[in-house]
Formats: C-alpha cells, sequence, structure tokens
DNA sequence: ACCTGAACACCGTTCAAGT
DNA sequence: ACCTGAACACCGTTCAAGT
C-alpha cells in the first residue's frame, strides 16, 4: 500500500552488522564504470560482478539502479565545490565564473552526468552545498527574493547547456576520420552548403578550428553576455 | 570491413516496392510513445507491436534504435520553425525570443528530447534549418565569425538548460501530494533549512509559487540578460 | 543481517526461411 | 523486397533459501 520513497536523500543508509558492501563502494563503481563506458556500460549485473558479488545482493544496499543514479550524481557534483576552493573571491563577478567553470570541468569530467540529470530533481548534499555557495555569491552581490532564484538558474543553465553542445561536438569530430566518412559526407555537405548559406560558411570556418579552445571561448562568450546582464539588473547598481 | 554510416542522414531511404511500413510511419509511432511515456516505455518490440508487425522488421527501415532516436529528434526539431512562422521580426531581439520561446515550447511537449539530444551530434534536416534561422537574425544584427557561432549558441544554451530545470522542478512537484512523503520530507527540510539558511529560505519561498508562471518569469529574465550582453557586444554598436 | 541462485518478464539485434 | 519466427545474449528486479 504505502508508495516508496520518492527520493533516496529522505531514507538513510541502514544500520550495518556484517557487510562485505557499502553504498559508498557500489557508487564509486558505479561512477567508475560510467566514465570509462557512459550510460550504455552501466548494469547491476556488471556492477555486482566488478565487485566479487551477485546482482541481487545489490538491492540490500539500494532499491533500485535509479535511486544508484541519484547518488551517483550527486557523489560528482561533490567535486565541484572540493575543487574550486570554498576561499573568498574579488568579486562577484569572479566568484560566479569560477563557480561556473568548476562545474563545467566536472560535467567534462563526467559526460554521462548530462542525460542523467535530465528530468530529475536533485535533492542530494553536493547539489545543496553547490546551490547555497551560488546563492550566497548573488546574495552579497545584491540580488533577492525571485531574481536571486533566477540568477543562479541563468547561470546553471549556461553550464549545463555549453557542455551538452560541446560534447555533441566533441561526439561529432570523433570517427571522423575514415576515408568512407569523408566520402559519404561530401555530397551531404554540399546540399547543406547550397541550402543554407550561413551555416554552410560556418561549417567550412568550423573545419580549421581547435574544438578545445573554441569551445572555451563560447563557453567565456555566453557566461560574460550573462554577467553582463545581471550586472545591469544588480540592484545594489554600478 | 567497413564500418556503418556514423549518422542517419548520410544514408538515404531505400527504394521501396511492396512495403507495408515506413520510416515516417515508425518514427511517427515512437514519438507518440516517448510523448506518452517517456524512453523508458519505448522499445522496438512495444513500436512493433504498435504497428502490428514484427519486432525485427523494424530493422529493414531502420539499422538501430538509436538511428530511430535521431530521426525522432529530428522530427520533433521540426516542430519549432513550423510554428514560430518564418515571417520576418521587427528587430533582431524580438526574433532571437521568438526562436527561443518555440524552441523551448516543443521542449516541453517533448521532454524525451532533453536526454535524448543529450551528447549526440545532430545533422538532420529540420536541425539545420532551425540553425540557419538563428545564424540568419544574428547575423541580421551584424554578428559575424567565431562571435556570430558563440552568440547562437549562448542562446541555445539558455533554452536547453532552462528546460531541463524546468522538467525537474516540475517531476519534484508531482507526487508531492501524499501524506508520507510531507512527513518524510519535514524532517530533511528542516536540516536542509539549517545547514543552508539562504537555500532554505528560497525553497520556503516555493512553496507559495505558481511553477509555470515561474518558469516562464525565469526563462525569460535569463534570456534578457542574455540578450543585454549580446546587444553591448553588436558590432553595429547602440 | 547479508548474500546466493534461480527465476520472471523483459530488452536490442540477427538471420534463416518464407512470400 | 519485405516480413516472420525463433534464437542469442543480454537486461532490472524479486525472492526463497542459505549462513
Amino acid at each position: 500500500m504505502t508508495a516508496p520513497s520518492p527520493s533516496v536523500w529522505l531514507r538513510p543508509e541502514r544500520p550495518a552488522r556484517d557487510r562485505r558492501l557499502s553504498r559508498r563502494q557500489i557508487v564509486g563503481c558505479a561512477v567508475a564504470i560510467l566514465d570509462a563506458e557512459g550510460g550504455k556500460g552501466l548494469s547491476m549485473r556488471r556492477i555486482a560482478a566488478e565487485l566479487g558479488v551477485t546482482a541481487g545482493s545489490l538491492y540490500w544496499y539500494v532499491t533500485t539502479k535509479d535511486e544508484l543514479l541519484e547518488l551517483a550524481l550527486d557523489e560528482v557534483l561533490g567535486e565541484v565545490l572540493a575543487e574550486a576552493g570554498s576561499g573568498p573571491r574579488d568579486g562577484w563577478r569572479e566568484a560566479l565564473a569560477a563557480l561556473a567553470a568548476g562545474h563545467r570541468a566536472m560535467l567534462l569530467r563526467h559526460p554521462w552526468v548530462l542525460s542523467d540529470l535530465a528530468g530529475r530533481p536533485n535533492l542530494g548534499p553536493n547539489a545543496l552545498a553547490l546551490s547555497e555557495a551560488g546563492l550566497a555569491v548573488l546574495a552579497g552581490a545584491g540580488f533577492a527574493g525571485a531574481d536571486l532564484d533566477a540568477a543562479l538558474a541563468a547561470v546553471n543553465d549556461h553550464v549545463l547547456g555549453a557542455v551538452a553542445a560541446e560534447t555533441s561536438w566533441r561526439a561529432a569530430r570523433t570517427g571522423e576520420g575514415t576515408a568512407e566518412w569523408a566520402e559519404e559526407t561530401a555530397a551531404y555537405m554540399r546540399r547543406v552548403a547550397r541550402d543554407h548559406p550561413l551555416l554552410g560558411r560556418r561549417m567550412a570556418a568550423a573545419g580549421d578550428v581547435d574544438v578545445e579552445r573554441e569551445c572555451e571561448r563560447r563557453f567565456a562568450f555566453g557566461l560574460d553576455c550573462l554577467l553582463d546582464g545581471l550586472a545591469a539588473r544588480r540592484p545594489g547598481g554600478a
């Protein structure tokens, strides 16, 4: 009759006695597999095998695979504040930019987070701490009320969207090398250039570019635009 | 020896003779299932059953489930330009905002796109047409070269990120009603408020708010910030 | 309390064989 | 050319039974 709790975070880990496993261990293993092989490589059976155990036993520690993903997500979210260092910065712009950069770096290390996170509410302790840090910076800058939420959301949105685009681009680049690829693509690209002149020019230009540097440039460009807009709306003025 | 083509779009549909199915039909069915039940509800066997056919026969039209998702993604991307109307707008800001609003509306209708799209390069005709439209607006506003790319990317990033956050919030709201939920959550929320004062205040305030309206407010807030920043960087000046 | 082993109800994909 | 039917190698999850 009673439905299960909607989130892992509302239900503490069970008390221990003579366990061979732990949530920490299972989550760590899951993150390692996700990093190495992406979401498609992760299965309960695979994790169990890696830990020298049967698949069924994992369900003693975790009620569902989905719940395990929630835990994995919060695990890597913890890296952002850990490495950014919570030391105070010169100004709110710099502090916010540092937070955003750390967030981006984490997402690039763990690209599976992007699809994992989509549509999933996120109440883990590390997610909360990260939000609090962002709110603290923006509150210090003078934002309050609904604008405080919206300002933080805008920055987070940019980070998320930018990394999503970035990983797509990177994915497109790999496997570009093969001869047959070039041949099959050439005709398609000619049609694209004919029907979409602006896009054609931009794609031609994209061929020569260093993806790494260009992604960073775009990230900074969008973030600067956003921060300019925030600065203009800052209650404190100037 | 020869690897399969990296994308559906580089390989045209096979010539027909006496088919009972078509790509259009299959993709349409897939989109309907995804809209109704999300990514977890979609299986090749399910689509086949819906079309009165065996699972294996789908592979005559589509080489892989992943490829089918690529097709589904471009299908719904087509809705954006179709409904936004390509009629010219008063200014570049309004035109860009209209495009972004249409994009957001489509993503809200088909939330599965967010996880589908993550990390997947996207060369479908509708994706290309949508990019061209965005580039045309920004080129008309005076942007060129790498800044043109970065400006469009910034707007798209905001749309993507904002809708991702929005769907998470909506998901968290559903199932909030149950009595046990309230009870279990209360204790956790008290701890959150204690450890994260700013966040605690914002969460308390979020309880009273109309999610629909607040999401639109945040979307507009972030977009306006961005457009302000773009305006300041516009080569044409003023 | 914790784990095994086996089972249930699914998957995506392949491929002979039919028409 | 197009589709069926059956198979292969997987899934997540449950649950009696062991220790």
